[in-house]
DNA sequence: AAACTTCCTAGCAG
DNA sequence: ACTGCTAGGAAGT
């Protein structure tokens, strides 16, 4: 039996199921029964089995499969979930005097997570004109075909993330291929020779972090895009959630759509000049850079701040808002949203508490479908909270139905 | 420089 | 059964 511990942390901060499962990591495992995520994570130099759960809105609690010492992993996961960073003070003093439309959005636990480098770079060269279903098969797969074992646990083998050496000694192209990886399969071979050359004595994610200490943002980048299948928006995942470069907002088709669609975006062509120029000194990024998208990307870090990629996963976050994950049958499913909120209406009306999930929605509040009777009409002085899970029952779509 | 096309694959609609 | 399309892009031309 594993012993949990607690995880406290100001009420809302983070929700497991808005964070684990939807785009960001790639390796939590949820296990219906128990109602707990696991995955392998590399602590204090060392992957070990970690479970999650999580029923309150002011914590979490943790356990892990085998001894670690548990001052060290409770760094890691304060680490690991940005803990020092306060969401709701941002979203206070940040995005809403910057941005109106943040009037309509909550952070809803949503968090940038501060993963792995190494791990980040791999699995979002994974990503690259992929879905999330597929992306979470392709992680799995590196780990349990090229990894180390690591342990078990409720029924399932868990392995480490390969090594830049490991996937150097123990893949191929081909290998890759069979396994379903498709024309990623040579990326990720020319990028584990390339860190497997470079990084010297380093660690693969020691490398990629010691960049961050003497380069600005622009250089860093242009580094993390020298290797192959790493284009601008894989690049600046890897400088967001591997890096911690709070401000860098990485743009994909659903934030240019927003870009344009809620901000009324258009590149303008003295604008894209001037880049151009900027970008002339540099030998890389002018070659794979797309400017109207760079564009909406310093037009982001301009208006949310210092901490505009938090403002991003939040902006995506409600604009996608399904999550997709693997289960500890080895199937991978889409989840639907579910949601307990609690409403408080008038002033002098007593907050209660009622279960929605999306299925039943019809009326729409900070992105989350809510069904609106006659007696509990929401106001702009509704104040509600979201607590829950994600609903477990599968459907086997793929895409967005909003 | 900018605007194409191609690259794997699974799932789904028509 | 078959085609066409799409899904958190990047590389090649």
């Amino acid at each position: 039996m594993l012993r949990f511990q607690k995880l406290s942390f100001k009420r809302g901060e983070l929700f497991l199921s808005n964070v684990l499962q939807c785009g960001q990591a790639f390796r939590w495992i949820f296990h219906e029964k128990l109602g707990q995520y696991s995955s392998t994570l590399k602590i204090d130099g060392e992957f070990k089995i970690l479970v999650l759960k999580q029923d309150q809105d002011d914590h979490i609690e943790y356990a892990t499969v085998g001894n670690v010492e548990e001052r060290a992993l409770r760094e890691f996961l304060h680490r690991y979930f940005r803990l020092e960073v306060d969401m709701s003070t941002l979203y206070r003093e940040q995005w809403l005097p910057r941005d109106s439309r943040f009037e309509q959005k909550r952070p809803n636990g949503v968090r940038i997570l501060g993963q792995d480098a190494w791990e980040t770079l791999v699995s979002y060269i994974c990503s690259s004109n992929n879905n999330i279903s597929r992306i979470t098969k392709m992680c799995h797969a590196l780990c349990t075909e090229f990894g180390n074992s690591v342990g078990h646990y409720d029924g399932v083998d868990y392995f480490s993330f390969p090594t830049s050496h490991e996937i150097v000694a123990r893949a191929s192209e081909d290998a890759l291929r069979t396994l379903g990886f498709g024309y990623r399969a040579k990326y990720i071979v020319a990028t584990a020779h390339k860190m497997e050359k470079d990084r010297l004595n380093m660690s693969d994610s020691e490398y990629l972090e010691s960049w961050k200490d003497h380069l600005q943002y622009e250089q860093v980048r242009e580094k993390i895009m020298s290797f192959n299948g790493v284009g601008p928006k894989v690049a600046d995942c890897v400088c967001l959630s591997g890096l911690r470069m709070d401000d860098v907002v990485p743009v994909d088709v659903h934030i240019a759509r927003i870009a344009q669609r809620d901000y009324k975006f258009s590149a303008r062509k003295q604008d894209i000049e001037e880049l151009q120029r900027e970008y002339k000194s540099l030998p890389i990024t002018h070659k794979k850079v797309n400017y109207e998208l760079d564009l909406i990307r310093s037009m982001f870090k301009q208006r949310w701040g210092d901490f505009a990629g938090w403002a991003q996963g939040i902006v995506f976050a409600q604009e996608v808002g399904k999550t997709t994950g693997a289960n500890s049958d080895g199937t991978t499913y889409k989840r639907k949203l579910e949601l307990d909120l609690v409403v408080k209406l008038e002033k002098d009306d007593v907050p209660f508490k009622r279960h929605y999930s999306e299925v039943e929605t019809v009326a729409v509040s900070d992105g989350i479908k809510v069904e609106v009777t006659h007696e509990d009409v929401l106001t702009e002085e509704t104040e509600y909270s979201v607590t829950g899970r994600p609903k477990r029952k599968a459907t086997k779509n793929v895409g967005y139905e909003f």
